[in-house]
DNA sequence: TCCATTTTTTGGAATGAGTCAAGAATATGG
DNA sequence: CCATATTCTTGACTCATTCCAAAAAATGGA
């Protein structure tokens, strides 16, 4: 498990400051699983009950743009943000329930797909949402 | 070019009743590229002056749940409808001006992808959105 | 063509994720 | 411990989209 000095260093490491509300986020983000902000909200406030949400919204763009967290926005759905970075992995999304789970990519890293025709743009990633039913959605599992 | 008794014939086709809003929405779309919905009122209101903001919501979902125009949502990005629809194509987003071209899919239908571990979902589309710098905001194109 | 029924549109209010801004608090390096 | 820059708090605000109830329009049949 991940400790506080753990994150105080990932943070320092990314030459940002180390305040309580970035530590309590970024621990939220590592507890949880593409959460959105208001879920990150609630766990941070368990260590931090008077945070605010402004803060929590900065620490997440902080973190963001640092490479700390990962932020997804599938369509239909607020933002949501991960701890898994670096490794260029994909999403699938129920079009039911809106569940959201982790697909590897193949290649690993950024861009795993080459466009037929780049319609002259520098392409640098290329992101993948599988869209479908999850299995408590799905004809099979809705038994 | 696309009359508007072709409009009507596609609406009716997809079992849609025929109302002007609805008609007019259409037209806009086959107009417009990648066109967001304030720019799809804009056009609208030149057939159908007093058409309301929210008629225009609704013929947009109407038109998109019957599959008569498709709804993008690039992360970032407000909803974005085409008329380009059934070809399971593919689109590069310029991260610097939001700038949106088409990607042709190579497979030409859903999903064009498999996922190499599909957690248990059932998959019936693969969406890529391939993201990068258009010519004009490039480092080449900045001459 | 007129009616009855159903669906859609209108006009306005509401929602909600996210942002803006000014002053108070805090982290950092020396 | 201080000075300075950054971050946090508070509260208002934006804006795309949705909700609602009453009015209008589309459709299929008489
Ligand atoms: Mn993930
Ligand atoms: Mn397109
Ligand atoms: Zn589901
Ligand atoms: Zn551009």
């Amino acid at each position: 498990m991940t400790t506080t000095l753990d994150f105080e260093q990932m943070l320092r490491g990314a030459a940002l400051r180390v305040t309580r509300p970035r530590v309590a986020v970024l621990s939220a983000v590592h507890a949880l699983s593409h959460a959105d902000t208001e879920a990150i909200i609630g766990v941070a406030r368990q260590d931090l009950p008077k945070v605010s949400h402004q803060a929590v919204y900065d620490s997440l763009n902080a973190l963001a743009a640092a490479g700390l967290v990962r932020r997804i926005q599938p369509p239909g759905s607020v933002a949501r943000y991960e701890a898994r970075v670096g490794d260029n992995h994909h999403h699938v999304v129920c079009r039911s329930c809106g569940r959201i789970a982790d697909v590897d990519c193949a290649v690993g890293h950024a861009p795993c797909l080459t466009a037929s025709d780049d319609a002259g743009f520098t392409i640098d990633e290329a992101e993948v949402i599988y869209w479908g039913y999850c299995f408590d959605c799905s004809p099979e599992g809705k038994t």
